[in-house]
DNA sequence: CTGTGTGCAAAGGGTTTGCAAGTAC
DNA sequence: GTACTTGCAAACCCTTTGCACACAG
């Protein structure tokens, strides 16, 4: 049940919270503020944006900047009870459906960074035809 | 001189034009509008705008998201007078001094992607800790 | 004279915040 | 009753565009 996992995080599982979480565990591409807007039309933009803040806070989510300049949220790590965040996947952007997704299977590999440089933490955007974009 | 490098291109080298190429030039991190600004305070937003905009055309510069939400444009190939732009390299952003550069040196890995996926841009986004910012 | 460049002003699209009413515990 | 949530409204930040004037070829 999500409200136990939100309420064992500690966020008080609200009507609309649990809502959200659902959305985003089932959703497998990663949704804007407008995405949920449109999807929730009965919850006020603060709020979305609030809870979506909050999960992020609570690693239940991680913020995707795909390029199009408007951020994007997705939960990958969806077998994971425990907020233990995985983010270190690449994302793809279709170019056709304007979907952005995770791909958590591909790691980023590791890279070499010239001397005095300190890494902590990397990004991997790709861009290009899905896979049912290309099917199609 | 600048001015003939626009004028091969096609853009007419207005004095606006090659201040903002100058300076492009010779900064080593990569630039917002809001910079460029501060730093032409003379000029309009809207021309500084319309001027990156056809340098991004002409693929004298490139525009590099740096996670910020704000776009930031480098010239980084700055050896080659041709326009032929390269941005296969990583961006770094500092978390310290927030500056954003492009590390020319390091290409990005090349990656292998899901079956069906087809790629057709790839960008890598490092942030920690710059050079200079980690021996301070 | 004609076409391009520029500044001003305003529209636009999205995020973020203040406040007061609502709701759960 | 107290503390947290929510909706409404407005502020905000930055990008983008329309339009009229300025300027160069």
């Amino acid at each position: 049940m999500s409200a136990i996992v939100l309420k064992k995080i500690g966020i008080r599982p609200t009507t609309n919270r649990i809502l959200i979480y659902n959305y985003l565990s089932t959703e497998k591409k990663a949704v804007s503020l407008s995405d949920l807007e449109s999807c929730f039309a009965s919850m006020d933009r603060a709020t979305l944006y609030r809870t979506i803040k909050i999960f992020e806070e609570a690693q239940l989510v991680h913020q995707i900047d795909d390029g199009s300049g408007i951020p994007k949220y997705a939960r990958c790590n969806q077998n994971a009870v425990a907020p233990s965040h995985d983010d270190t996947h690449l994302h793809f952007h279709c170019l056709k459906c304007k979907k952005t997704s995770c791909l958590t299977n591909c790691q980023i590999p590791k890279i070499q960074v010239p001397n005095h440089y300190q890494v902590s933490e990397v990004t991997m955007m790709i861009k290009g035809t899905c896979d049912e974009c290309s099917r199609a």
